[in-house]
DNA sequence: ACAATGCGTGAGTTTTACTCACACTATAAA
DNA sequence: TTTATAGTGTGAGTAAAACTCACGCATTGT
């Protein structure tokens, strides 16, 4: 019936290739290696019988048959993209989308953007829940969850994030009241409980000492964050999570002596190839909001 | 820049299963096994979280929502299919073709054919060659070869093409002069030099006696055609060879004690994968050609 | 002069696609 | 009613495709 199809993830090659002249921009955009990429347009131009590129030093060109040849394929392309688009965003098609992520991350960040998710995927409603114990996928009927960890997770598909990048945070008013890092041992330290090491591993780590024990615990770093707006004290707090208050000045950084600890961010999914739109939806719009602090 | 485009081959197997309105059709279009289009279906539904067919008892329907999104993603893989078409049309992209044919395959069969093939590939330039020689594509520069054998070529790819059903054949003048199989004895025996054993073969098979030393050998099945037809004698021909003969009556089958033969012919290409669309395309043109005879 | 950038490629690995063989069940035929 | 048949689903195993890795090469920029 199409007697003339040519291999069509080479097509999708090709396309990223062109539109971006180049196999290692058009690796980074469809996630594998220029290796890859190179492969794929070679696989697509041997199977035509016609070269797409002009391979010079260290650049591409297209060649001309290559041009319109490229258009028609991004307007086919755009065809089946659009074209899938309306077919999930039938009402009657509506889908769900269960998520479960850490409770700062979720206080703190997700909730406040979630709206934008909302407006530009109307059609799929979340289910959003707090949680911040392992995820076993035949367990929980979750499709995405978001977690930390000290070292990649195994047993479903994952995606990394973040690091941790740790930074001292206080309100502008107790900032003002040090002027050394030593300072801190006259304030109260705002403590994870559940990083009790926390503090000192920080101190190591930048070479101060700590002899104050004036300390105080809380469960989850939104609530520190709150603490430490109220000028309850100093805290040990994720950049990523604070990145509102000290965009609007009601938390201050007093010295920039942070760490980055051995925790990172993972995004989970149930291992599921390829992933169903609605979570790669999810993702899309997730992944560039982390992109300033990976 | 394409957030909702689905994997690319589960479309292709939606696609044709779409319009067929079966695994099994779809399947066999495609060259693959229902299983492997029922499981790319899935799939494809599983990605986009929508059910695209109805599966009844024995038969499928579209669901709806599938109605109007197989349009649209025809329509995709028309604009490719055409696309591609026009690219490899360019004048200046001609592309020449290398075949390599049995002696009597080439002048019986597939040069009273080629004039098809080149009115609907005029951009691809032909290169007939005969020969009957094992073939090495790393030696021979071929993109195709036809070749018989007993067994399933190794080291290329293959593509069976048909079994060689050889049958009688004599003019019509002499078939008057026989009335029962043993006549034959009676003739002059058309022998293929290459295949002495070949009358031997025949008459053990129908179970008749071979009688006559009256043989006369030539090299080639088109140079018995040829003795045949001038009443020479009868022959034991591939049908395929003189399906012209027997259809304008200048040869007859006096009795229909054909038989199945151990040669089949294959169709040889070097490997690649995927094949070059030039090799494809003669295929696509070939195939139909030898469907009767398969 | 030297590091950095971008592409090509062979070997080896991972992932995807496919086959095979069988199960299931409604029609059609006996 | 029984039996054959046709079409689809599926688990296990295999074949093929795609990708990674690590390196080579040549050019550009500092």
């Amino acid at each position: 019936m199409y007697p003339n199809l040519p291999p069509l993830n080479a097509m999708r090659a090709f396309e990223s290739a062109a539109r971006n002249v180049s196999f290692t921009l058009a690796a980074k955009e469809l996630f594998v290696t220029h290796g890859a990429v190179s492969k794929q347009v070679k696989i697509l131009e041997q199977y035509l019988g016609v070269n797409l590129f002009i391979r010079q030093h260290r650049k591409l060109v297209l060649t001309e048959e290559a041009k319109p040849y490229l258009a028609k394929v991004q307007s086919a392309l755009q065809t089946i993209n659009s074209a899938t688009q309306e077919l999930i965003s039938q009402p009657q098609l509506a889908q769900r989308i269960a998520i479960n992520v850490l409770p700062s991350l979720t206080i703190n960040w997700l909730i406040p953007s979630l709206e934008s998710f909302k407006l530009s995927n109307p059609n799929l409603f979340v289910d959003l829940s707090i949680g911040d114990f392992a995820i076993d996928f035949s367990q929980h009927q979750y499709d995405i969850a978001i977690r930390s960890a000290t070292k990649k997770p195994q047993g479903c598909n994952v995606l990394k994030l973040m690091d941790e990048d740790l930074c001292l945070v206080c309100s502008p008013q107790l900032a003002k009241k040090m002027t050394s890092l030593q300072d801190i041992n006259k304030m109260t330290l705002l403590e994870h409980t559940s990083r009790p090491g926390l503090w000192r591993f920080w101190a190591d780590d930048i070479g101060i000492t700590i002899t104050t024990d004036n300390k105080f615990g809380m469960e989850h770093f939104y609530m520190l964050s709150q603490a430490a707006v109220s000028s309850m004290g100093v805290a040990l707090i994720p950049r990523f999570f604070v990145s509102q208050q000290l965009a609007d000045g009601s938390l201050v950084i007093p010295f920039s002596a942070g760490f980055v600890s051995p925790y990172s961010y993972y995004l989970l999914t149930p291992t599921a190839s390829p992933l169903p739109l609605k979570v790669q939806s999810f993702i899309d719009w997730l992944l560039p909001l982390f992109a300033p602090y990976r």
